[in-house]
DNA sequence: ATCTAATTTCTCGACTGTCGAGAAAAAAGC
DNA sequence: GCTTTTTTCTCGACAGTCGAGAAATTAGAT
C-alpha cells in the first residue's frame, strides 16, 4: 500500500534536503542553499527558521565579506545538537571515535579485542562506549546515534549480529551494551555495506552522478562485499549480500562457517595459506593467519613458484565466478577491490578475470570495472558518518517536539 | 539528492492512493475510500470531485441501498477513459489483451509466432496491435499503455529486449512497433518479473503483508527468474535478474546463449533431453523441445531408469545451487516454482534440495519455502494488469493538464 | 403520516505549507 | 553621500489537509 503524504511531511522531506545540503558542502548561505535545493528563496527562509528555533542550526561567526552586496549569512549544524560514536569492529582491535553533529572529531582511541564469547565482548563495548563519553566528558543522554560495523551478516533491522567469523551463529545484539543513561539508538552495518556506500556517495560528490550502481569488494582474513545503488527516491540503497560465503564449489573446501565450498574458502588468507601448502582442502580453517604469512607467499609466486602463484590464481577464480555470479543475480556494475588483501591484485587479477570471462553477462555487458581502492579504513569511517548523519538528521527532524517547543 | 516536495506532490500522491484503493478493492464509497486510505472524509471529498471533474472515475449508478442511512454514493473508474493493450510473447504464439480503464478484458486473440528476423517479428507485432484495436473499435489514440512480456533480458527502461532466446543479443525495440496515429507508451518486462509481482501482490491481498520478499522460478526450455519485494515507499520493487544464465558449472555444458556451464544449460527442457541421452555436452542445444518428448523422459525415469532420473535430479542441483547462490546474494526468501516444468516436480525436487542444502545461508535460516505454482498464464497477465495499471494511473494523475483544463 | 435514529456525504473555516515579487539590509564603488 | 550590487527577509496569493458539524436520505418506530 502506498502511504499517505500530507503537508506536515513535505515540510519534513524539504528540512532534510536543506539539512543534507548542509552535510554534504558545509556551511552554505541562504542563496546557496536554495540553489543546492531547488527551493525557493522564500522557503529557505521558513525553513532555517524554524531549524533555528529548534537549536539544530545556527548562523556562523562572520567570515571576512568578499565582494559587495549584503553580507551572507553562513548556516552551519549546530555543534553541541548531539553527539556521534562510530564503533568500528575488526579482529583484533575495537576502534572508538566519537563525533558532534557539525561532523568534527573529537576523539577517537581503539583498544584490543580480548577473548570470551558474546556476553564478554558485550560488556567490552560497553566498557568502550562509557570510555568514550567520559574521556570528552560529554552527557551519555546527547549521544543521538551510536553507529556499529563489523564483518558478517547484520540483521535487515535490529542491531544484531546474526552471524560473525568470530562468534558464528550465535548472535550478538549490540542494544544490549547501551546501559541506563543513555537514549542512543544502536544501528549496526557490515563494514563492506558501509564502504560501498561511501564510494557511491563519493561518485555523487565528485561527477555529479556516475554510475548509478557500484560493488565493493573486501579482501582479508574474509572476504566482504557490499552493493550501493542511487535509488529514485533520493535515499541510496545499500545491501551487504553473504558473497563471502556464496557456494563456490559444491562440495569444496571446508570453510569458517562449516559450510564447504564457499567463496571465502578458496579466496580468504587461510584458504590461500591452507592452497599455497597443499594442506588437504578439508582441514578447519586457521582462526587467523597474519599478513606475515601472506606476504611470504606472495613473494614466493612473485618469484616463479608454481604452487604459490597457483593459490593465489585460484583464489582470484573463486572471486572472478562469485563475482559473475553477482552481477547475473544484480545486473551489471563496476566493482571496487579494497582491503589488505589489494597488495596482491597482480596475482590475483588474472584468476578473477578468467573467473569473470565466461559468464553471460559478461559477454553481453563487458569486463566491468575494476578498480582498486586501497585505503579501506577511511571508507569504512565515511560511510559510518553518511549513514549515521542521514538517520540522526531524518530522527532529529521527524520529533516534530523539537521543532516546535524549542521555539518557546 | 533527494527529491523537493511541495503541496501539489501531496495531492499526487493522495489521487494515486485512492486511485490505487480502487483498483484493489473495485467500486468503493466515500468512506469505503476514507477507510482504505487513512485520508480524511474532507480529503476525500476534494480528491473524487478533482477525479470526477477530469473524468478519471465516475459515480456508479446506483444499486439497492442496504441499511439505513443516506445511501452510499460508489465510485469506480471511467470505462472509456482509456484503454491497455498486453502482448504475451511465448515461444510459439503471441496473445493479444484489450482492457478497458476498469480492468475488464474487452478482447484477447493469440496470432502464431511467424519466423524471420527481428524487423518481421516488430512488423507482426505491428500488425497485432492494429487487428486489436479494429476489431473492437477503438482510436488508437485513447490506448494508453502497451504492455509487453516476453523471456529474456529487458533493458531496465527501455521497453528494448536486450537478449532473448530467440534473437540473442540483437536488440528489439519495441517502441518500434507503434506507427502513427498511437499515443501510447510502451514497456517491456520480463515474464517472470511479472509472475513474481503478480505473486506478492496476491499475498498483499490475502494474508494483508506476509513475507515482503519472495521469488518466481519458472522452468520451461529456459530458465526464468523474478524477484519482487514490498519495500517501504509502497511501490513494489521487482526485478528479473540473469539466472538463467548466471554460472553453474565452469567450463561445463555448452548453452543457448554461446556461453558455458549456465543454469539453463542444465535445468533447461533441451539441457534434460541432452542429459538423458548422453549426448556430449558440448552439441549445440536444440532450438525448441516439444513438451511431449520431455514427457516421455519423464515416464522413464518414473518406471525406474537411471540416466533419466539422472537427467532430473542433475537438473534439479543446477537449480539448487543456483537457487543458494540466489539466497546469498538476494537475502533469505520463499521461492515459488512455476511453468510448464513443474510438471516434473516429483524428479527435480531431490536435487533442488540437495543443491540448496549446502550453503551457509540455508544452514542459518533454513530451507526456504518452495510452493509449486501451476497456473503460471494467468499470473503472468495478472503481473501485467498490476503493473500496467499503476503506471497508467500514475501517468494519468501525473498530466496536471487532464486534472485542470477538463474541469472547464 | 410523521417523527426519530442512523448513516453517509458534503461544506466551512482553521491550519500548514510553498512560491513569486518586491521591500529591506548592508557593503563596495564612484 | 549617493548609487549599484547582492543578499536576506517579508507579505500576500495559492494549494492542500483536517476536524467539526451541517445537510441529505433512508429505515424503522409511533
Amino acid at each position: 500500500m502506498l502511504a499517505k503524504s500530507s503537508t506536515e511531511l513535505v515540510r519534513q522531506q524539504n528540512s532534510a534536503l536543506v539539512l543534507s545540503a548542509l552535510r554534504r558542502h558545509g556551511r552554505l548561505a541562504h542563496t546557496e542553499i536554495s540553489d543546492a535545493t531547488g527551493l525557493a528563496s522564500a522557503t529557505i527562509s521558513s525553513i532555517t527558521a524554524d531549524l533555528e528555533r529548534a537549536r539544530i542550526i545556527e548562523k556562523s561567526e562572520q567570515q571576512a565579506t568578499v565582494g559587495r552586496g549584503r553580507p551572507r549569512v553562513l548556516f552551519s549544524q549546530r555543534r553541541n545538537c548531539g553527539y556521534l560514536i562510530t564503533v568500528i569492529i575488526s579482529s583484533d582491535l575495537i576502534q572508538y571515535s566519537l563525533i558532534d553533529y557539525a561532523g568534527t572529531l573529537l576523539d577517537r582511541f581503539s583498544e584490543p579485542r580480548g577473548e570470551g564469547g558474546t556476553a564478554a565482548f558485550l560488556a567490552a563495548i560497553s566498557a568502550g562506549l562509557e570510555r568514550a563519553v567520559e574521556r570528552s566528558r560529554i552527557d551519555r543522554g546527547s549521544v543521538l546515534l551510536v553507529s556499529v560495523s563489523s564483518k558478517g551478516l547484520a540483521h535487515p533491522s535490529e542491531p544484531v549480529l546474526v552471524w560473525s567469523p568470530v562468534f558464528g551463529s550465535q548472535p550478538v545484539d549490540f542494544a544490549a551494551a547501551l546501559k541506563d543513561g543513555w537514549h542512543a539508538k544502536v544501528i549496526l552495518n557490515n563494514e563492506t555495506l558501509l564502504v560501498a556506500g561511501a564510494l557511491l556517495e563519493r561518485q555523487v560528490k565528485t561527477q555529479g552522478g556516475g554510475e548509478p550502481v557500484l560493488a565493493a569488494l573486501s579482501l582479508g582474513h574474509s572476504i566482504g562485499l557490499g552493493i550501493a545503488r542511487r535509488v529514485a527516491g533520493g535515499v541510496p540503497e545499500i545491501s551487504a549480500p553473504n558473497f563471502g560465503h556464496m557456494l563456490h564449489m559444491p562440495n569444496g573446501g571446508l570453510c569458517r562457517c562449516g559450510a564447504r565450498g564457499c567463496v571465502e574458502a578458496y579466496a580468504g588468507f587461510y584458504a590461500i595459506l591452507r592452497a599455497a601448502f597443499e594442506v588437504p582442502l578439508d582441514t578447519i580453517p586457521a582462526k587467523f593467519v597474519p599478513v606475515a604469512e601472506i606476504d611470504k607467499i606472495a613473494a614466493r609466486a612473485r618469484q616463479g613458484n608454481r604452487m604459490a602463484q597457483l593459490a593465489f590464481r585460484n583464489a582470484g577464480a573463486a572471486l572472478g565466478y562469485g563475482l559473475s555470479r553477482l552481477l547475473s543475480l544484480h545486473g551489471h556494475m563496476p566493482v571496487f577491490i579494497t582491503g589488505p588483501g589489494t597488495r596482491y591484485q597482480d596475482l590475483l587479477q588474472a584468476g578473477i578475470e578468467e573467473g569473470l570471462a565466461q559468464t553471460h553477462v559478461v559477454r553481453l555487458g563487458g569486463m566491468p570495472g575494476l578498480t582498486v581502492v586501497p585505503d579501506e579504513p577511511s571508507l569504512v569511517f565515511e560511510g559510518h558518518l553518511n549513514l549515521a548523519f542521514s538517520i540522526v538528521d531524518q530522527d532529529i527532524i521527524g520529533s516534530r517536539q523539537s521543532m516546535q517547543a524549542a521555539g518557546e
